[in-house]
DNA sequence: TGTACATCAGTGAACGCGCGTTCACTGATGTAC
DNA sequence: TGTACATCAGTGAACGCGCGTTCACTGATGTAC
């Protein structure tokens, strides 16, 4: 094995070459186009039978849980490329402009990141999901020194996120990504953050 | 048939009596389990062939429907038993106080109710959730007159729908139905409502 | 350098599952004469 | 009042579907001597 040789170059017609990294990459696509998956579709998509995803991944979950780790840092890095905090008000509604535009963007990746099933046990999973959390924490604390974070923090993450499964749901329209952000905007003024 | 013949007083081994309402609260109880359901599962728990409820659902969609409008009308009853307006910003926060609650009680119902799929060509179902709209919708022009309710609607639904999802899909944990409604409480009070 | 062998990363058939839905049917009920 | 008949509300077998997962396997690769 010579040092110019990736992953891809030494793929041959029976080994993969890297299949663990073409299946998350194929999954995402999946979940990108709005379709939820199974492992068999995955693996369909991928090229390769049924069970050869069980050599990279335990089962279904924890080729979820991988997935969810991407959109966890993802989501992160579109907040901010360098992990710098928000420092302003406006910055924050930025913010929360992006996790909505990022929501409705990668639906079906949000609801798995954000869904009813989550694996605790997944130690890259918590991990992810706590840099997300930071980032947001922290930015909230610089913005607003003197309140108490807890409660506003919940308030205004509960805001967004509901501002996300409604667009998502149906239950707020909208014909743009512009009207979506828009809405998002004047939530937050109405509520006193512009 | 005389007048004191109750559904249920008719049934024989084979014709049911009122096997559509059977089917309705059978499925109800199953999503008050916290379990989603099948067209089968509800025509077994209900002690009849798998295609009985085709005699009177279309399909599946449909008793889902049927169902969301029960949710919807429980969810306002709930709310306000004489379809009361909220008259002040106490009894405002009230009303989301008991949104999170039913949406925690009965989880697979909420989700039913708001989640992704959604039949805008059920009447009744549109009627259900256009009534509840409206109760929450004059509530919040009593409470404030002077600002544009629009904005304002948007938002505090967000945040209460927000705080419902993240609490259902665990990213917000509570020991108990307390606990949450202190939450809310408290998230109302973060933005200045209370 | 060549060879034996362990290990790795796939295959393909099969399992049992529950689902929604269709079909032709039949038992029970209500009604008109 | 009794009877013929239409209609209603069920049954039960069957369809094809996709799923997650298991199993024994085999082809390809890397390594130790």
């Amino acid at each position: 094995m010579d040092d110019e040789s990736t992953p891809e170059s030494r793929r041959s017609g029976y080994h993969h070459g890297d299949l663990r990294a073409s299946l998350l990459s194929t999954a995402m696509e999946m979940l990108e186009a709005g379709e939820s998956f199974s492992l068999r579709a995955v693996a369909r998509e991928a090229g390769v039978s049924p069970t050869a995803p069980y050599r990279h991944f335990a089962d279904r979950e924890a080729l979820e849980s991988a997935l969810a780790v991407q959109g966890f840092d993802d989501l992160r890095r579109r907040l901010s490329a360098d992990d710098a905090r928000a420092s302003s008000v406006e910055e924050l509604v930025g913010f929360a402009v992006t996790y909505v535009a990022f929501a409705l963007e990668r639906p079906a990746l949000f609801s798995l990141m954000f869904g009813r099933e989550c694996d605790d046990s997944d130690d890259e999973r918590v991990r992810a999901a706590g840099d997300l959390h930071a980032l947001l924490a922290d930015s909230l604390g610089d913005v607003f020194p003197d309140r108490d974070p807890g409660p506003l923090a919940t308030a205004l993450w509960s805001l967004t996120h509901g501002l996300a499964f409604l667009h998502l749901d149906g239950k707020l329209s909208a014909a743009s990504a512009d009207e979506v952000a828009a809405r998002v905007r004047t939530s937050f003024a109405a509520l006193g953050f512009s």
